[in-house]
DNA sequence: CAAGAGCCTAACCTTTACGTAAACGACAAG
DNA sequence: CTTGTCGTTTACGTAAAGGTTAGGCTCTTG
């Protein structure tokens, strides 16, 4: 049975102010699905460390940690980037840590604001990457319909029923190169 | 110095046809920039086999392998696949080196047109490929900017004035979440 | 033709990203 | 309070993707 997960846990000085639904490791895994190894491997990188821990020594996670977890999957399954380079995306978690504390340490709108900023920058500069990748992306595309379309020419080629030795072309059937030397377009005829 | 790359490799039957312009693998590696170890790598797990080898046993690349690697770089790189999804994605070079072989083995234009129609469908289906990848990314991005927005508009409240306590927001400075059941009463739930 | 650079295979080493198991503590239920 | 299920740490195992020798050919050139 599934009872009040309601822990007080660390709340550094001494606010009860958390009743933030936090959840163990396994729920969490499910819920983002990873496994718990993977979570607490995460954790060991320097990925993201729960927002508590229980009494004993239970890692609990709220929302803001699911998250992080979802993102960071995204990260690793969806754009493919390492764990290391996911951790100078995120930029490490001590640095969140301590934002996430001087932010609610602080009453001061100048602080509060500064933190803010620096948060929206950091979101600017991993949507730039994901951008840059899909750039790349979109070049790779580009290529293949390049390929593509050289591998269309010869199909009319065919159908227009040019016999096979009086085309200039390569040999294989896939090509669509960037060969930087020679390279004759269709002009007249020449055998090899 | 480099002279003349003119071997005759491994051409089946006779024809001396190959004035290919062949590499060794360092020249290889150094036009594609990958490593030989790489190159030969890719070659034990099928993804690609040279074109040709010499008399005594140097692999030989020419340029269709040389935008075989640039393109199996590309997805490793760029695209972030594993080098196993490549290989599915290109299709292994054992159907690669029969098409290139048939293709080169008959004259008919009926079986040249399906070699033909056979590739251009290999490439639709990695474009397609790479497509949703561009899409995954792309939510990602929507994921992240939503992210932004939220922060944003916790700026937009302290520029206005807004005492801390009197916003119902959450405690954290990045947010921008899905929480999809807020604090339903899960009694007697437990997943596996 | 001897030398040296380049290539070959085979084998072992390393890093990343986990899986899996051991030994022990935590916690809700009966 | 015992018990079953979960959790914690520590440690070893493994697959993927190469790096790095070692020992032995192969070219091409002086």
């Amino acid at each position: 049975m599934c009872y009040d997960r309601t822990v007080t846990a660390e709340t550094p000085a001494s606010l009860p102010h958390s009743q933030a639904n936090l959840l163990r490791i396994q729920e969490a895994a499910a819920e983002v699905d990873l496994t718990t190894r993977s979570i607490r491997y995460y954790e060991e990188l320097g990925l993201l460390k729960p927002a508590a821990r229980s009494e004993g020594a239970y890692r609990l996670y709220d929302a803001d940690d699911l998250d992080r977890l979802r993102f960071i999957k995204g990260l690793r399954d969806d754009a493919g980037f390492s764990l290391g380079e996911i951790g100078r995306l995120l930029e490490d978690e001590t640095a969140r840590a301590r934002n996430r504390e001087r932010f609610r340490a602080t009453e001061d709108p100048a602080e509060r604001r500064a933190i803010l900023v620096d948060a929206v920058e950091r979101v600017d500069r991993q949507v730039a990457t994901l951008r840059s990748k899909i750039e790349r992306l979109e070049a790779m595309i580009s290529e293949a319909e390049e390929r593509r379309a050289h591998l269309r020419e010869h199909l009319a080629e065919i159908d227009a029923g040019v016999s096979p030795h009086e085309a200039g072309h390569r040999h294989a059937p896939r090509s669509g190169h960037t060969r930087r030397s020679e390279h004759a377009p269709r002009s007249g005829s020449h055998r090899q």
